[in-house]
DNA sequence: CGGATATTTCCACCAGGGTTGAATTCTGTC
DNA sequence: GACAGAATTCAACCCTGGTGGAAATATCCG
């Protein structure tokens, strides 16, 4: 034995691969799947196929690595947001629930699973969808419509996305968890469209 | 100095203190408070005033005494649903969202945050959570209401009822956080009703 | 081609934390 | 009172995991 491949040359690497772009990579998927504490620096740098030390001079340690990759999604709130802000008003929260499944289907739920379960060990999270959802979402659609009790609006708009994050992401709950687009919007939309134009009581 | 309280004296203690009780209340706070990789057995001990090998004597573990810290709780979901399940079904969802924020606040948000934090890193945790909302409470409320979509509309009950404890007691978005029960479940109530009773499009 | 620099691996260190075994002290029973 | 057993503490072990430094190898630039 003793292959030649058993263990890697050590030096620089001859090809102009981005061992960076790799380690980002491979970091939102292992905190997706295990949050801050769970993932392992060795395990994220076995994924991506190089030398756990190679966070620490990129990133210049784990925390560095997470902000790196988790804190800087590929979100882009302002989009959606402007998206949800442009359409008439009146079917926005079916509208709403399209697009959050959409864009956290398309991540395969990593996006999602990432932020919530990273919430536990880091107080930056919490904050990232405090802006993300009460700030850039819900209280501008919540102002646009007019209503008042804006902040409560919002946070009750927040509380079922979230929650259906929750179930459809984390939880897994069937049937919900694999129940197409058009069906939860369906079910869901209306819940929004009360939270952001209705009657609260 | 050497005081002679500097450090326990060894061996059995005089008094009829229950360690395993004092264990399983520290343990109940720590788990909500850092999730089960956040929580040591350590500080668990510390705060129980007692030494950390006593989880092990007790409970054969970290493992055991998670499982009976936090998957036993006081919930008693049965009680909570026969109680639901007695009332009317017109105002069930109002109820519902009552009842649950009047348990989750007697025990500080430390219970739901307990369940939630520790779904992170245990199956056991997914399990609890499913069995104890969608066969306990919703999935029987949705069969009494007689309505189709059983899976459908328990599932649509949790994703509401999970979201509202993750912004009340784990995010702590304002104004919902402090916001007091009977003008949450005025507002809420509304959408679990429709997800039991109501149509879903 | 030759040095300067950047990139990468290996190795070792250290801290945190779960668990174990021995020693010690209390309680209960005959 | 003596002995069996239960409860408790202490000290140590060992694994996991983050981090830093030295060595090795590539690329870049003159």
């Amino acid at each position: 034995m003793s292959g030649p491949e058993s263990r890697k040359r050590r030096g620089r690497r001859p090809g102009g691969e981005d061992t960076r772009a790799a380690l980002i990579t491979a970091a939102r998927e292992v905190f997706a799947e295990s949050g801050y504490d769970g993932a392992t620096v060795r395990g994220i740098a076995q994924r991506a196929g190089v030398d756990p030390a190679m966070v620490n001079h990129w990133f210049g340690g784990k925390e560095g690595l997470f902000g790196e990759a988790v804190l800087q999604l590929p979100f882009n709130p302002k989009t959606i947001a402007d998206e949800l802000a442009s359409g008439g008003i009146d079917d926005i929260g079916k509208r709403a629930v399209t697009r959050f499944l959409t864009v956290w289907d398309s991540a395969g739920g990593g996006v999602f699973a990432a932020l919530v379960r990273s919430v536990t060990a880091h107080e930056q999270a919490i904050h990232a969808l405090r802006d993300l959802f009460l700030r850039h979402l819900f209280g501008r659609l919540a102002k646009k419509a007019g209503a008042d009790d804006i902040e409560l609006r919002a946070t009750l708009c927040a509380s079922q996305i979230i929650g259906l994050g929750m179930v459809r992401y984390v939880a897994q709950f069937e049937p919900l968890a694999s129940a197409d687009i058009p069906r939860v919007a369906a079910a869901i939309g209306p819940t929004l469209q009360r939270y952001i134009t209705g009657p609260l009581d």
